[in-house]
DNA sequence: ATGGCTACAGCATGTAGA
């Protein structure tokens, strides 16, 4: 089973670069972030003659927003993320798939508004946590894949890339990122390549070209599925395209199609 | 460290992204 996260950076105007994607890399699944469009504009029939469904969750002011593209059977099991009623924010979706249960999320970046937004960002992962626990506690097969928004190591970003201040590698939300390691996640990639600079994000301008990026979407994996762990990687070739998204996707490959 | 990009709402710039 081939999974794979992509930021896409507004679903309309990707979707011929999400489009090549699929075409090239054959995802069975993807979850898409930065819809920037309500529910009924995602251009699901862009995808249908790739023998892929969809479910999208938008959300309105073009903002956030979260899908899921399957070419296999899933079933959605939550289109929020638990914990704060009043939260409309499209950041959140879960699937099952596979014998699995997987979680498509967009998390806050908490640089803009104030000190409330990055409070709103940690109070997410404390609740992405606390599902997350669940999941875990009852032996369920869980991913999670999408934009973290956190750079989780010194390794994750270009030398001085961003100023230690910034929201994506305070200290508070890197050890909120730990907490979610620390249940039994497995970050795919680290786990089979431990030492290597590998980016998904380059801002627009000369970041891609130099090679200044981020390494911020990320695939956390339960026991179940960490042990079934085949290849991991990020596919460039969307970021080189013209007009493209900020993001590239991360791949995931898991050994059996039966978990 | 941003906004020097980009996308969006909506029609002039403001907000957000990271």
């Amino acid at each position: 089973m081939r999974l794979a996260s992509f930021n896409v950076n507004s679903a309309r105007k990707r979707a011929p670069h999400l489009r090549a994607f699929l075409q090239s890399a054959q995802p069975d699944l993807v979850f898409l972030q930065e819809l920037k469009c309500k529910t009924e504009e995602f251009p699901a029939g862009e995808f249908t003659d790739l023998g892929y469904t969809s479910h999208a969750v938008g959300q309105h002011g073009g903002r956030n927003g979260v899908a899921v593209l399957g070419r296999i059977p899933f079933a959605v099991v939550l289109d929020r993320l638990p914990g704060e009623p009043e939260d409309e924010q499209a950041r959140y979706v879960e699937i099952a798939a596979a014998g699995a249960r997987l979680a498509g999320i967009y998390l806050p970046n908490g640089n803009s508004g104030g000190a409330e937004g990055y409070a709103y960002k940690l109070r997410w992962m404390e609740r992405l946590r606390l599902l997350a626990r669940e999941r875990l506690d009852s032996f369920t097969p869980f991913a999670i894949l999408g934009d973290f928004n956190v750079c989780p190591t010194e390794l994750d970003l270009a030398p001085r890339a961003l100023p230690p201040t910034d929201a994506l590698v305070r200290p508070e939300t890197r050890a909120a990122f730990r907490a979610l390691e620390h249940l039994g996640l497995t970050d795919a990639l680290r786990a089979l390549h431990p030492a290597e600079r590998l980016y998904t994000y380059w801002d627009y301008g000369p970041a891609f070209e130099a090679n200044r990026g981020l390494r911020i979407d990320h695939a956390l994996l339960s026991p179940e599925l960490a042990e079934r762990l085949g290849r991991v990687w990020v596919d460039t070739a969307p970021r080189s395209q013209e007009q493209p998204s900020d993001h590239t996707p991360l791949l995931v490959e898991i050994d059996t199609g039966r978990v």
